[in-house]
DNA sequence: GAGTTTGAAACT
DNA sequence: CAGTTTCAAACTC
């Protein structure tokens, strides 16, 4: 169910790769001459990773992760085609565990190198020291390839003792065999690094069939890792990073079979888990790859769920949010879990939108953002909680993404009021959405004319929309600062509740958990509700259905256009960017002026994809410009109440001033401005540092924090 | 807190 | 696709 798609990219990369002139040339060239092919293309494959150069290295490096995780879904490592295939790769596990484990396994795989892949993160450290990473960890890697090979064909004793079907399994083995780009690079890598390779051998040895078939994840990661290496790298730990992912992949091999087990062992190795937020990015980035590959959802929510928990447990402490109660996190991360799987499910549709057209913006943003969502296993600061309710999780995970995390400390390093602004600023363990993430923003950046970049500005909309509410919160209140403390408080203390269903099971759009792809909470007043854990299979199975009738259901209602609306005047910027909702609204009492309007709502204005009548949308009425101003003047002449046109020209204005204020740093502040005043050139163009650096917070960019700076305005307008 | 209004979602 | 009904949030009192 998984494989297809995995091999209609990778067969194709892969005939590509030994078709092209280069490829042949490489052959006939050193034996390092491969290896800087390999990274040359690696390098290629990911236009979206490049990353721009960062002033940080931490989110250099989690961007790298987060690219390793698109790579492997977009662009396939034309490298490791035969290993891409699950089952291939599950073959030589039959016989030890079963069919019935093969995806399974697959998925554990992820997972455990996911830990491996926190090691990546470690290397930060490591990067530093040792420049032959590069070279070393692909080597190994290759090495693996060849060893797997050499153990496949020739050497079948050694791994007959542990495996004795092994000998039969390969097929993928054998592709290897027969692949002569692939195999000869990993026997030259493998003579060339023979030596300092003696230990993973063993290793590899020991692990037998386990070990083949983490290799290609495991080779995957060590590219990944040798990648980042080479590029932040000066120093020599080659070493250091060998033996961590070794210790780390081979702990996952040593323990395959017990997800829970292997799980906390990973963690457990040292140089895995030196951070619990690293762990989670890259248990986050695991999972998108699971997804990706379309691994079990069950499974992967299952096998998540058990790694998340402990984390999140440990999390319990740390969520700050008023609203948490005890174990609440939990069940944030349980509710995000459900998201994470319907996520998997979403994502697969999404992926083949992805390729179409129209919807290819928003669906790829989802994309990411699911991914992001779905690594976010460590709700930090009650995120969740803020999620906002119709704009979509999307977007929220997009603003959790793990890339994110390490920006949004910076940014909160860099201004304490971001604190304030992001509560979950670490958060950003959460995944893409971050949205999918830092390092995925990264990405998104550097493809600053993918669609990815598209999802941040989406993210950038909805924060500036947040701005914006703030704003008009703080303008309709008397006393700014007291009311303000004790809206946010109410609005904090609400972030946890969620819907209030009687009727619809909360298995409906109707519901707002449902419709954000969480499970209902304790802070939820809904009745008889399906929308738990216990009902999963229901949950999933509504979902599936709900997105069987319009794919993009849960997609991102508000989503952010790349291309400025032409429509609309200059004035249209009033939206604080180029954002609309996906679908318009169809208003025709409220004229756009509360929060009946979804547009309104989002904070963005409308299109004239709504329907609406009368449209008096603050933040850009469908009418245009001129419309907007005629109906402001008339408004203003006649009865304008506090919550209507008035808003229109203090929502921008205020929300610059409030930008200002909130944004200390020069550069945020032009930026910020520019993003309000000039929402087509500020899509996907800005720089992304500015954009995420300075911007980007998980915090805004959730639907319910959205809504929890929302909910408190409206009736005071 | 109860009741009303509103528009999205769901249904036909 | 349009019309109607259902639903829950938003809003008012």
């Amino acid at each position: 169910m998984d494989t297809p798609e995995k091999a209609q990219i990778a067969t194709p990369i892969s005939s590509k790769f030994e078709d092209s002139p280069v490829f042949s040339y490489i052959n006939s060239l050193s034996p390092i001459k491969p290896v800087k092919s390999i990274h040359a293309t690696q390098t290629f494959n990911s236009p979206i990773f490049a990353s721009p150069p960062s002033m940080f290295a931490s989110p250099h490096i989690s961007s790298h992760k987060e690219t390793r995780s698109f790579k492997r879904n977009c662009l396939t490592d034309p490298s490791r085609p035969e290993f891409s295939n699950c089952e291939n790769e599950d073959n030589p596990s039959e016989g030890i565990l079963g069919a019935d484990k093969q995806s399974d396994l697959c998925t554990k795989q992820l997972r455990y190198l996911s830990p491996g892949s926190s090691s990546r993160e470690i290397p930060i450290g490591a990067c530093n020291e040792s420049s032959k990473l590069a070279i070393a960890l692909p080597k190994s890697l290759k090495y693996v390839c060849g060893t797997s090979d050499v153990n496949t064909l020739p050497d079948n004793n050694s791994k007959a003792e542990n495996v004795p079907e092994m000998a039969s399994t390969p097929s993928s083995l054998n592709k290897f065999a027969t692949d002569g780009s692939k195999e000869r690079f990993c026997s030259i890598e493998s003579e060339i690094k023979l030596g300092k390779i003696g230990q993973i051998e063993q290793n590899k040895e020991k692990l037998g069939c386990d070990w083949e078939k983490l290799v290609s994840d495991a080779a995957d990661l060590l590219i990944f890792d040798s990648f980042i290496i080479e590029e932040t790298s000066d120093g020599q730990v080659v070493k250091t990073l060998n033996s961590e992912t070794t210790s780390c992949a081979s702990t996952v091999l040593k323990l395959p079979q017990d997800n829970n087990d292997s799980l906390q062992k990973t963690h457990a190795v040292g140089s895995c888990k030196e951070h619990d937020m690293e762990s989670h990015v890259s248990l986050s980035g695991e999972a998108a790859k699971l997804k990706e590959t379309n691994q079990a959802p069950e499974i992967f929510s299952s096998t998540l769920l058990n790694a998340s928990n402990p984390e999140v447990n440990d999390d319990k402490d740390k969520c700050i949010h008023s609203g948490c109660k005890p174990g609440f996190p939990q069940q944030r991360s349980i509710r995000r879990l459900v998201f994470e799987m319907s996520g998997v499910n979403k994502r697969r549709s999404m992926y083949n939108y992805n390729c179409g057209s129209s919807t290819s913006l928003q669906t790829e943003c989802n994309f990411a953002l699911n991914e992001m969502q779905v690594v976010s296993p460590k709700p930090e600061k009650g995120y969740s909680s803020h999620m906002i309710p119709g704009i979509g999780l999307h977007l929220n995970a997009f603003a959790s993404t793990s890339s994110n995390i390490n920006r949004v400390k910076l940014e909160t390093l860099a201004s304490g009021r971001q604190l304030r602004r992001m509560p979950s600023s670490s958060y950003s363990s959460d995944p893409l959405i971050s949205g999918q993430e830092g390092p995925n923003i990264s990405l998104n950046h550097n493809s600053a004319e993918g669609n990815l970049s598209s999802c941040v500005n989406e993210v950038q909309v909805m924060e500036d929309a947040a701005s914006a509410f703030g704003v008009i919160e703080e303008f309709n209140q008397s006393s700014p600062k007291k009311k303000r403390s004790k809206s946010e408080q109410a609005a904090e203390s609400d972030a946890c509740k969620r819907c209030n269903c009687k009727k619809s099971k909360c298995l409906k759009l109707y519901c707002e958990c449902f419709a954000a792809g969480l499970y209902c909470v304790e802070p939820c007043s809904c009745q008889d509700c399906f929308n738990k854990p216990t009902y999963e299979d229901t949950v999933l199975e509504t979902r599936k259905q709900i997105e069987s009738r319009n794919p993009l259901a849960f997609a991102p209602k508000v989503i952010m256009s790349s291309e400025p609306f032409p429509e609309f005047g200059d004035e249209s910027n009033k939206t604080p960017s180029s954002a609309r909702h996906k679908r318009g609204c169809n208003c025709k009492k409220s004229s756009c002026l509360k929060k009946y309007c979804e547009c309104f709502q989002g904070g963005v204005g409308c299109s004239i994809g709504c329907r609406c009548e009368g449209c008096k949308n603050p933040f850009g009425c469908k009418y245009g410009t001129e419309e907007t101003e005629l109906e402001m003047e008339e408004t203003d002449t006649s009865e304008v109440n506090a919550s209507g046109i008035s808003l229109q020209n203090n929502v921008v204005q205020k929300a610059e001033e409030k930008l200002d204020h909130v944004l200390p740093l020069p550069h945020s502040y032009e930026i910020s401005r520019s993003l309000v005043r000039l929402p087509s050139f500020f899509s996907g163009k800005l720089p992304q540092s500015s954009l995420f650096g300075v911007r980007s917070s998980p915090h805004i960019c959730t639907s319910k924090s959205l809504k929890t700076r929302v909910s408190t305005w409206p009736a005071q307008v």
